[in-house]
DNA sequence: ATAACTGCAAACGTTTTGCTACGCA
DNA sequence: TGCGTAGCAAAACGTTTGCAGTTAT
């Protein structure tokens, strides 16, 4: 298991390989995605970073999330609910989602290659992922 | 498998039975939902009523897609994408998403209970659903 | 008759965009 | 120094809401 700063610093080295130029709010933001393990939405990071950055717009949380996506860093989650959230665990593993509370727990699990296999089959399609989400109750809204 | 005819009167009883009313807007709908295999989103729902309806609102097939779902005769899909889509088919199955024209094509598959049994031991959460897509290229666009 | 519904327009929250000024490389 | 980027505000987008008039039962 990689530490926190030397998954930043592999986070940075593939970030500026693919061009582009290494901000202080970039960093941050990349930084405080890989701490954590709350999938933040766009606005749960504008607002945790407002203290170090008090003039960051919302623009650029997007922007970055969205140069992160394309630079295969992070996963954008959409649940039902209205808003995306943001997650830099890019290991293989599933999400289950507190129906109450909203928590979103990580969980192992082997990856689903024999869905994919034969969904391939059935459809026709040419197969390169999938998603899966658990629901229910955490233990603390049982 | 129940003809269409068959299953726009059973949906009809079942509404019925919540104490909502009939009126002919939400026959179109509920109607549309079942004859189609598209997984409309509300807009194209309004668009493909339009002319039987010219004065239609939007707020009204939302209305109605609310209730459905209370109702449980539709499911609503929260893809990546801007917008929910809604899917009538009720029955146990999965959903297959092409990444470049958006198509969404059903299969069938077992339903994964084993992972839903698993997150469960891991993670403390009562389960109580589970949601699962597949994401490829279809025969067209490959 | 009356409670539920439709249509309309305005409001809402999230995300995107256009632009100017700034700052990393 | 030059191009990529941040900040800002406005716009865009899907969806929800409040209300007045209409309609199914």
């Amino acid at each position: 298991m990689a530490t926190a700063p030397d998954r930043l610093r592999k986070a940075v080295e593939k970030l500026k390989a693919t061009g582009v130029r290494m901000t202080p709010q970039r960093h941050a933001i990349l930084e405080y995605l890989l701490s954590t393990m709350s999938h933040p939405t766009a606005d749960e990071i504008y607002k945790a970073l407002e203290k170090d950055f008090p003039n960051m717009s919302v623009a650029t949380i997007y922007n970055n999330l969205r140069l992160f996506k394309e630079a295969g860093l992070v996963r954008e989650l959409t649940y039902g609910d209205s808003s995306s959230r943001f997650d830099a665990n890019m290991s293989d593993h599933y999400h289950i989602i507190c129906r109450r509370c909203g928590k979103i727990t990580d969980f192992e699990y082997p990856p689903l290659i024999e869905v994919e296999e034969e969904a391939a089959r059935k459809t026709g399609f040419r197969v390169d992922s999938h998603r899966m989400e658990v629901y229910g109750l955490c233990a603390e809204c049982q």
